[in-house]
RNA sequence: GUGGGUGUAGUUCAAUGGCAGAGCACCGGAUUGUGGUUCCGGGCGUUGUGGGUUCGACUCCCAUCACCCACCCCA
């Protein structure tokens, strides 16, 4: 063995390749319906944008982002995550100038974990990020894409948990309320459960371990300690979700792991797919674009795993994208008849037919054969008997059927019976 | 970063410490221009890599790498 794939990364081979294809042709249809626009940022940023956007405590700053140096020393980050680099772009660009901002990508993101099922060191998102508006109605309208996105695909076992995570100053409030609930506990909590109560408390609500599970069975509700225009604010979330026809089930455990989330939080669960069971998570972020420098403006987005939503799709038996296979099968016999269809091949190509021809396949029997194994519909069968009329034998691979048909009729032939 | 499992042919898998094998796939053939079914034929592969134990290692031990699964965290 000479060379292997750096660990966590894969190759989407062409077969796959038309499953992805597909997904994000239905992706890019529904986003454009919703009057989303594509946005691409680069995959790498100064390592900066991230390490304040995410927060210095979280995770994604602490462990996981590939950070590098380039030649004058400066510091940059393979992007962990989408939505910084948006928020970027739409400062920079000054992009509010244009009023509200719907922006949609998809491509490649980095973090540097230990791979497990649905989780990769380079993985792939789709996102949407609306810009300019607090209106609760746009979460709605949001959320209710990424429903249809998802349940559009045919997926049955979905559900979505709804969460409101507060502004800085009520989950500020949470957190302490916290911390005054689990202080008498902290003996008995897990060793990361006791890190949690200092860096983020809510996280001890999802622990996995018996006893904390026990003990945060009785938290305080996150829901409980939002102040006013929050409570409004994910009031009218609800209703609009409710008036859209979007199920939802509320679960105040709803963390988001970086620091900018502000208000509704979601999250897309998926039984069945392992560990990694979130397909696709998001919430509001008004304090981040100011955060990073533009003028304060309200904004909400979501991610989603294009891996885990793959997964979640063969575990269903959804199957998207199929290969498009060889429309014509070319069987020259004999160097004459090769040098005589040559100078039609590319012609035929561009009529926008799919043509297959091995010239290393010497004997007839093996050249049908190459023919059926790719799946071609029909094949074109040249011997000196054709060529002596300028013709070619016209195979119908599955049925078996053929007919002599002019070189100057092939193309018309052809694109009646393939359209059929 | 921590723990468990697994690495043998393109692939799925066999092989008490004693000659590395099978199915599928692939290639060739079964009278000269008809594939898919059938029949016949075709496999020396650094047993992931590097050490060690042993007369002898795919098999036991150590290290390392990769994959899978879980913790952690998240998409």
């Amino acid at each position: 063995m000479s060379y292997s794939i750096p660990r966590g990364t894969y190759d989407i081979l062409p077969k796959d390749s038309y499953r992805w294809q597909a997904l994000k042709a239905k992706f890019t249809e529904l986003a454009k319906a919703f009057g989303y626009e594509e946005i691409t940022t680069p995959i790498f940023e100064v390592s900066d944008l991230f390490e304040r956007s995410s927060g210095e405590s979280s995770d994604v700053v602490q462990k996981e982002m590939y950070r590098f140096t380039d030649k004058k020393g400066r510091s940059f980050a393979l992007r962990p995550e989408g939505t910084a680099p948006v928020v970027r772009a739409y400062v920079e660009h000054n992009m509010a100038s244009s009023g509200n901002n719907k922006l949609w990508y998809w491509g490649p993101m980095f973090r540097y974990d230990r791979p497990q099922a649905g989780r990769y060191r380079q993985f792939y998102q789709y996102g949407l990020e609306f810009i300019g508006s607090d209106n609760p109605y746009w979460d709605a309208e949001l959320i209710s894409f990424l429903w249809l996105f998802l349940s559009g695909l045919g997926l049955k076992h979905l559900r979505l948990e709804l969460n409101s995570v507060g502004c800085p100053n009520c989950s500020q409030d949470y957190d302490n309320a916290l911390r005054a609930y689990f202080q008498p506990h902290l003996e008995s909590l897990c060793p990361d459960c006791q890190k949690r109560y200092e860096t983020k408390p809510r996280r001890l609500l999802d622990c996995k371990v018996t006893t904390c599970k026990q003990i945060a069975g009785s938290a305080p509700s996150q829901l409980d300690y939002l102040d006013e225009p929050c409570r409004d604010h994910f009031a009218a979330a609800k209703s609009y979700l409710d008036k859209l026809s979007i199920p939802y089930t509320i679960n105040p455990k709803i963390v988001r792991g970086l620091d900018y989330y502000t208000n509704t939080a979601f999250e897309i669960v998926y039984e069945g797919i392992g560990a990694q069971n979130s397909l696709a998570g998001g919430g509001r972020y008004n304090g981040l674009i100011e955060q990073i420098g533009g003028k304060p403006t309200p904004a909400i987005g979501f991610a989603g795993g294009i891996e885990r939503l793959l997964i979640a799709l063969e575990n269903e038996g959804i199957s998207l994208g199929e290969s498009p296979g060889t429309d014509l099968y070319l069987i020259p016999m004999g160097e004459q008849a090769r040098d005589f269809i040559l100078p039609w091949i590319n012609r035929w190509r561009m009529e926008g037919i799919t043509i297959g021809f091995d010239p290393d396949k010497s004997s007839f029997k093996s050249q049908l054969k190459a023919a059926n194994n790719s799946q071609a519909r029909f094949a074109a069968i040249i011997g000196e008997d054709e060529l002596a009329q300028e013709s070619v034998m016209l195979k119908d691979m599955q049925s078996g059927e053929q007919s002599l048909i002019k070189l100057s009729e092939l193309v018309s032939t052809l694109k009646t019976k393939l359209n059929h």
